[in-house]
DNA sequence: TGCGCAAATCTTGCATACAAGATGCCAATA
DNA sequence: TATTGGCATCTTGTATGCAAGATTTGCGCA
């Protein structure tokens, strides 16, 4: 059988345990490259990282084990699509989590403080050059960062995990959320803890995640899962109208599969 | 093979998969029958519950991703040994996430309460009985179960894996906590959410953990691994001494083994 | 043309085989 | 007697094979 994954890259393969794998898949969720409901084949992923099935397993297993992907028995492993309920109850656990950290912190020193600024400067960059997955990612990652920064690392994995998730509930509830106000109110948040104005900042945060969540269309159904493929389908041309039936309703798997598999790169390639 | 699980129980091996073996593994811990540091078999935990290492990889996999279990490649699985940073770590999270999720709270209703009334009730058996596995797990299992009751799933399930990392500091650092004191607390903060009273809960709440946490010896060495074998192996009459060395340094492996198996029960049986 | 059934295919579930590193033990030797 | 080298054993790491359920597809039939 040939192997994909190095005709794609051929560096792949050289250190690859199912930590990495992991890894590459929240990573890409972060990114907003996996979306809610995407497949995830054992044997696609063995083929990507040139591995048996057995390490990609143990790779979903461990995410199963931290709510980001789920499995269906003898159907396949999919990203999570967290229901409404579940929606409220992460932005809840976020909200308690980092305004309660910035709560019980001690003072910050400057070399933390400079490294939460190198964090806001680099999301000013990935929207400077509007680097769409680059920003997801980072905006994301400041709040693990800024956990870390505050001294609980067990807290800053949680947090990751979180907000994975509410990546995800984002992209399923079709967020409006504008990602320079949101840079904007990381940096009141770190000016706030640079003066020593936990109140504030504690405040700030909170706000900020509010912000996040009342940006979701709770209400709007979630997601028409065949919202790209009809995109990609639509007429070219006024003129080409071929057939009139449109709108059937899919079947189960067509509807999961079409929303992680509109392009190649959509689909798996995002790990790449 | 013999099958050992067979030869003590009938029953297992009926629905066993990887969420069970987990499960079984995090209740011993919050029981306090699996000490930190103890051997995690793949080739034990088969026979016991008569299955292939291959369910109990993936279990292990998962608690390894729930920070309750760690592997030392080729060399075996152990339940963790948080150190003192890890444990002011986990101690900070639970306050910050308990008292969290009281403040965010909206009123408590008379279901929810007697719920937790019921648990309390519990509690009270279990110490009367002196069953200090039970105890232990029910003193634990109050914090999940207030969280649930505070209608967050999601903290629910990051509580218990954070409860038995504390229960398994607190065996680490030779708690000297109370469990009747520990049970009153509990009562208290019920009083309080119960009359409204949620800023008084959430101080009660606060100091409950801080109770549990000074009650640490956390500047003791963290639990002489020899010390039941010296125990056990000391001279029954001041005459019988054979020869004289007797403080050399073990090799690591049985310094582990030292530390979980001092006696079968104490062991994997606890899982069943 | 539309519908239903059955075969083919796809995907995970679980067990097992073998590789390879870590450890412990024992004997040979200075 | 103390040390060291090597072999036996134990344990995990990884791949693979096969079973079984779910889904899809294709064909026959009304």
């Amino acid at each position: 059988m040939a192997r994909y994954s190095l005709a794609i890259q051929a560096k792949e393969r050289l250190l690859v345990n199912s930590k990495d794998i992991a890894n590459r898949i929240v990573e890409a969720i972060l990114a907003q490259k996996l979306m809610p409901g995407a497949r995830l084949g054992e044997q696609a992923l063995s083929l990507l990282f040139d591995c048996s099935r057995t390490l990609v397993r143990e790779a979903l297993m461990q995410l199963a084990a931290r709510g980001i992907v789920q499995v269906s028995s003898r159907r396949g492993w999919f990203v999570v699509q967290p229901s409404k309920i579940e929606a409220r109850e992460a932005f809840e656990a976020r909200k308690v989590i980092e305004t309660g950290l910035i709560r019980s912190a001690g003072a910050m020193d400057k070399t933390t403080l400079k490294r939460l600024k190198q964090h806001i400067q680099q999301e000013k960059t990935a929207l400077k050059q509007d680097d769409v997955g680059r920003r997801s990612f980072l905006l994301g990652d400041f709040h693990v960062c800024l956990a870390e920064c505050l001294g609980n690392q067990l807290l800053a994995d949680t947090l990751r995990d979180f907000t994975a998730r509410t990546t995800l509930i984002a992209m399923l509830y079709q967020s409006s959320h504008d990602a320079v106000k949101s840079c904007q109110e990381h940096i009141d948040i770190v000016q706030a803890l640079e003066r020593g104005d936990k109140e504030t900042a504690e405040r700030l945060m909170a706000e900020h995640i509010g912000q996040v969540q009342s940006a979701l269309q709770i209400n709007a159904a979630p997601a028409d899962p065949l919202a790209e493929l009809r995109q990609a389908l639509a007429p070219m041309s006024p003129a080409s109208v071929l057939n009139k039936k449109q709108t059937k309703t899919p079947a189960r798997r067509t509807a999961l599969s079409a929303l992680s598999s509109p392009s190649p790169s959509t689909y798996l390639g995002a790990l790449l």
